[in-house]
DNA sequence: CGTAGTATTGAAACGGATCAATATCTGTGG
DNA sequence: CCACAGATATTGATCCGTTTCAATACTACG
């Protein structure tokens, strides 16, 4: 499946039919709160599984950032594969295991009170995990500020002034919004690291 | 294997031999920080599987609340059985599952900016754990103030604001300081649910 | 019954949210 | 290719709630 930027890939409460894999791109998901506010609950890169159901529904929508490239398997078909190879199943049981430890870790991202420490670990969890081009020095941000936003748990405006914060010290250097480049490695993985 | 209130199962960064289950009693995991803070991660109620490894090492520091009784089996026995009986594996790949569903409950609970409606989401959340005795109208909070905040990424003041709040509101009521009842069960329901 | 750990309450300070104004970017059509 | 409009992002001022520090009260265990 090959989906452009912007496009609603399922929607949360609708029937969870397949199950993705993404293999290019980059995706997110969110719920919708009564509140009017979005809560977006993951990045997804290549290599993400995603898609899993609550009681058939699926619980959040996602909606491609970038144009994306996706394999996807029907649940039933998936769930009855698994059943009966237990090789595959237990590829699939540590990519779970994977998604554990990384909703964990969000945990202790959102549970930080400062701004600056919650962006520096954003910052630092994406280098890690496009870790392919790891000497190339940049950093891509596909999402948009609003959406780290809502990721960290933090208002747009605090995002902005956590960013400025960090290039102002001399810290992360933000070349334009979609990138970032760690300058002072001590120092940042001081403030992604010291929770 | 039966372990008194306070003794540590397994601490963090020792090497992950043993994974269990719990079957009777309430215990924490939690990681020291730099900082000196202790960060609680989960609590553990019958049935709870815990003990997952990272590289072969405990991720956190396991404690017994209360007094307790758990299962336990070598990690490696796991694993060798899981990878041949697909239908074994299929039912531990359901817990994990639902334990990324907690996780993921957790971060939304620890985004949430207010202490009440955190704290209101807590009690919720013991109450589903323990819903084999949901008539009985009151909720057992085994674990200390003290804990409870640093599950929910609160100071431990925050957290006797929040309870004596909704005392005074007459929404819940704390008989004594593991105990609570909830008397106003709509207004509790728009706390803990509103997100 | 006393002591140490645990919990509550009060006052002041800090940091993020919000509201508001301005700036910058992106994509579209002229 | 440029200009424009709408979305996205930055910056400033004020407000509110949590944290922190400090003092006091409670509880559990020896």
């Amino acid at each position: 499946m090959r989906v452009p930027a912007r496009s609603v890939v399922y929607r949360e409460q609708t029937a969870a039919t397949w199950i993705f894999i993404n293999t290019e791109g980059v995706l997110k998901t969110f719920k919708d709160l009564r509140s009017g506010r979005r809560w977006v609950t993951a990045f997804l890169f290549p290599k993400d599984v995603f898609g899993l159901a609550k009681n058939g529904l699926y619980v959040r929508t996602a909606q491609a950032i970038t144009p994306a490239t996706l394999y996807r398997i029907e649940s039933h078909a998936l769930i009855a594969l698994l059943r009966r190879d237990a090789e595959l199943q237990f590829q699939f049981l540590s990519k779970v295991t994977h998604e554990l430890r990384e909703a964990q870790r969000q945990t202790i991202v959102v549970g930080r009170r400062d701004a600056v420490g919650r962006v520096a670990m954003f910052i630092q969890q994406l280098e890690c995990t496009c870790c392919d081009r790891h000497n190339a020095r940049d950093i891509e941000l596909p999402m948009s500020r609003s959406d780290i936003a809502s990721y960290l748990g933090l208002s747009l405006e605090s995002i902005s002034r956590a960013t400025a914060k960090l290039q102002r010290r001399g810290i992360v250097a933000f070349p334009n919004r979609h990138l970032a480049r760690i300058l002072d490695r001590a120092q940042f993985d001081r403030l992604s690291k010291a929770i």
